[in-house]
DNA sequence: CTGAAAGCGCTAACAC
DNA sequence: GTGTTAGCGCTTTCAG
């Protein structure tokens, strides 16, 4: 069994005795082709099954008409997300996707870059891994001038396009909430404060309570992982001072949740008990119950923005950059909802 | 701002006073090529910047060292999961991965086929979009004999390498399952029964309650698109009946919990007064309250084995094709478990 | 062990 | 309007 023989357009050319280059042309609908040579063209081209070769225009126009996305894992929400943006407004423009996943690794990652810088992708959408530190890999796009976004992990060292949350106004946003709940002593969970997201959503915290003439109590804030199970960890400790807390301000949906098993456990109700806000909107923040009051990241947003913004940065080489703080919304739902309506 | 120009085996022949084929020659580590010119070589290929175009090597080479993937829908998880498991595998084998999904319209399924077609990916993974209904598209695969693995929505009429859940065997076991837990009117949520999935599902549920010697209760059986509305609609209906059913094989997970929630608003336990399964083990359905028994659907583990089963497509062209039953696996959780232990 | 030369399929000056 | 020609960057016979 043989792959048959692709049709190329010599092949049209000797089928009607004219030239390659007017079957080129034709096929690109260019005017200069009398209209009825151009749908003769057409035609026959289809009659032989024709398929235009893109490796071969690409190498030609030195562009490879790809839009390269990593991301440290494809299976998540808000990843997948993005990369359901990106994808959209890409095909629209024409463009191929490329992508793969860095599991957090540095080491893949930089494998994944080099293989893309090979395949001459038109330019790179990136959210770095955890693990890495050292951003040489990335460097070479600005040294080469070749189009570079980067979302939600960015590298401030690197001047181009960047996309980030709002995170600090999302602090603000959920506290203030809490506030207006009438909570009055405000915990909050943080994550790692090198991660200048979880760094922001606690600044957000803090410059709301200032903001309310509320004094901000160190005691009252537990940095760990965000894991499930630092989630519990963090909140017996809370709930273990000699002033407990009567809301928490969680750095993500995961530690909510895992808070709000642990405080059911102990016989506390909420929001009645205890309020308790998330952060990221993830999936099951609506469906579980109580319903989890979290900020949503708009995350197919972003990848439209940061599709469009390769697309600008391919179109003119010279534009400035400028880094895109999305907004974020705050969804109430009934884990921190005491007044009604 | 100018790209650079990058450099190529020429500039690096030029630079060593040699000849291009012996660079191609040396950086494909040809050990025609003495050893120490081929280490000169790489060192100031190196020191130049240089990087293989594979445009221009896939294009002599006749072969992209791509795989392309469609799905309806990149943001799902189930899908992106089969994705990350497809990009896992291509990766190590050294190749690129590309992405589109086709928001389950049969127009744009076409447009991407095409494209991808064009863009000549060695082989195309696909499950295709719930509107289409024409497989011409997809038969051009089998007629050139280009590598082409379903996956989860498969066609039946194109003969090639399948991969789809063993839904029958999940139906049999979900059913199986209630009966072990002492239920004895068990009704079942089915879903479009031309989709092959829901077919099984439906046909597992029946089989089961045969071997058992429980009569089959038609009225005991709703059909449609288990919505999260749908689902709604669906448990009332039965809610109502004379002889109401007392646990529910929901189709899918959605509905599962779109059930729930109704029942539970009309005050009734679960599992004590009702019990529910699921299917599809989405991830809310372990961190809802009560939990949701359901199935477990490999998708990882199905993209590992979609990849699979491309490169050795790719590899031995004339190969029989096979599908693949991935197995299930019944997550018993709070909503179905009446016997403790 | 290395080089010369042809060509993958397409495009775009440049001619006429 | 259409053809001629030269090449994009790489690989690979074929020669030596």
């Amino acid at each position: 069994m043989h792959k048959k023989k692709e049709p190329t357009i010599h092949d049209i050319a000797r089928e009607l005795k004219i030239s390659a280059s007017t079957v080129s042309r034709a096929l690109q609908n260019n005017t200069r082709i009398s209209l009825s040579t151009r749908e003769k063209i057409k035609a026959i081209a289809d009659s032989m099954g024709y398929r235009p070769n893109t490796m071969a225009s690409n190498l030609r126009n030195k562009k490879s008409n790809t839009i390269g996305v990593v991301v440290p894992l494809i299976n998540r929400h808000f990843f997948s997300s993005v990369i359901s943006g990106v994808e959209e407004v890409a095909f629209k423009a024409g463009y191929t996707v490329v992508i793969s996943q860095s599991n957090d690794l540095a080491h893949k990652e930089i494998a994944i870059v080099q293989s893309m810088l090979a395949n001459r992708v038109d330019g790179l959408i990136i959210s770095i891994a955890m693990e890495t530190t050292s951003f040489e890999h990335l460097k070479i796009f600005r040294k080469k001038n070749i189009p570079l976004v980067f979302f939600d992990r960015v590298v401030n060292e690197i001047d181009t396009d960047k996309i980030v949350v709002d995170d600090l106004m999302g602090g603000i946003r959920v506290t203030q909430h809490l506030i207006e709940q009438g909570f009055k002593r405000i915990a909050h969970l943080a994550g790692p404060q090198n991660l200048q997201t979880y760094f922001d959503r606690k600044k957000g915290y803090m410059m709301a309570l200032a903001k309310n003439g509320i004094p901000f109590d160190e005691s009252l804030v537990v940095t760990n992982s965000l894991t499930s199970v630092a989630g519990m960890e963090a909140v017996e400790h809370l709930m273990n001072l000699a002033n407990p807390p009567d809301a928490i301000f969680c750095g993500n949906d995961t530690t909510a949740l895992s808070t709000m098993i642990y405080l059911r456990d102990k016989g506390l109700q909420i929001p009645e008990d205890i309020g308790i806000v998330g952060f990221s909107n993830e999936p099951f923040s609506s469906v579980v119950s109580p319903s989890i009051s979290t900020i949503a990241q708009p995350g197919f947003l972003m990848g439209q923005k940061a599709a469009e913004l390769i697309l600008a940065q391919i179109a003119h080489k010279e534009k400035a950059f400028t880094t895109w703080l999305m907004p974020t919304e705050l969804i109430v739902r009934e884990s921190s909802s005491r007044k009604k309506g």
